[in-house]
DNA sequence: CAATTGACTTGAT
DNA sequence: TATCAAGCCAATT
């Protein structure tokens, strides 16, 4: 009991909230989790996921200048830019997209809720919630 | 438990 | 605008 939830795991919750055409940097994702600076700990739990988690829609998460930038592989790059633009979001010359415009901004009270059921979900399965 | 690593960020040059 | 260095975090070894 109590395994405390992976941060990792909490990243995958998060990233799986943003809405398509939509995307959010890693300094976000650390800071809707409660951790300010811990952006390289993000990129660290991206790097983590493989194949099979197609649940998460991992090429939403780009870097703080509105790029992709996966490293060590250009082919991954280019497959999270192909699936950005495929809903709808358009780079600029540079490879750059408009942060402005495609940044999400959720409702922090929500996103909140949805980490701390997260936590509780994956802490306790059973436990009940609530009552009230 | 200490050292290493990495899909980051920011500020300075 | 491009490059460099230092700061910060979690998972791995």
């Amino acid at each position: 009991m109590s395994s405390s939830v992976s941060f990792n795991q909490l990243v995958y919750v998060l990233v799986r909230q943003i809405p398509p055409g939509k995307v959010l940097n890693y300094g976000r994702v650390a800071q809707l989790l409660g951790v300010p600076h811990g952006a390289r700990a993000v990129g660290w739990a991206m790097s983590a996921l493989k194949s099979g988690d197609q649940g998460v829609p991992w090429y939403r998460v780009v870097n703080a200048q509105g790029r992709v930038s996966i490293k060590g592989s250009p082919a991954g790059a280019a497959e999270q830019r192909a699936r950005l633009e495929a809903e709808g979001i358009t780079f600029d010359e540079r490879g750059y997209l408009d942060m402005k415009q495609h940044l999400w901004r959720p409702a922090l009270p929500e996103v909140e809720a949805i980490i701390r059921q997260a936590r509780g979900d994956l802490e306790s399965p059973e436990s009940d919630v609530d009552t009230d």
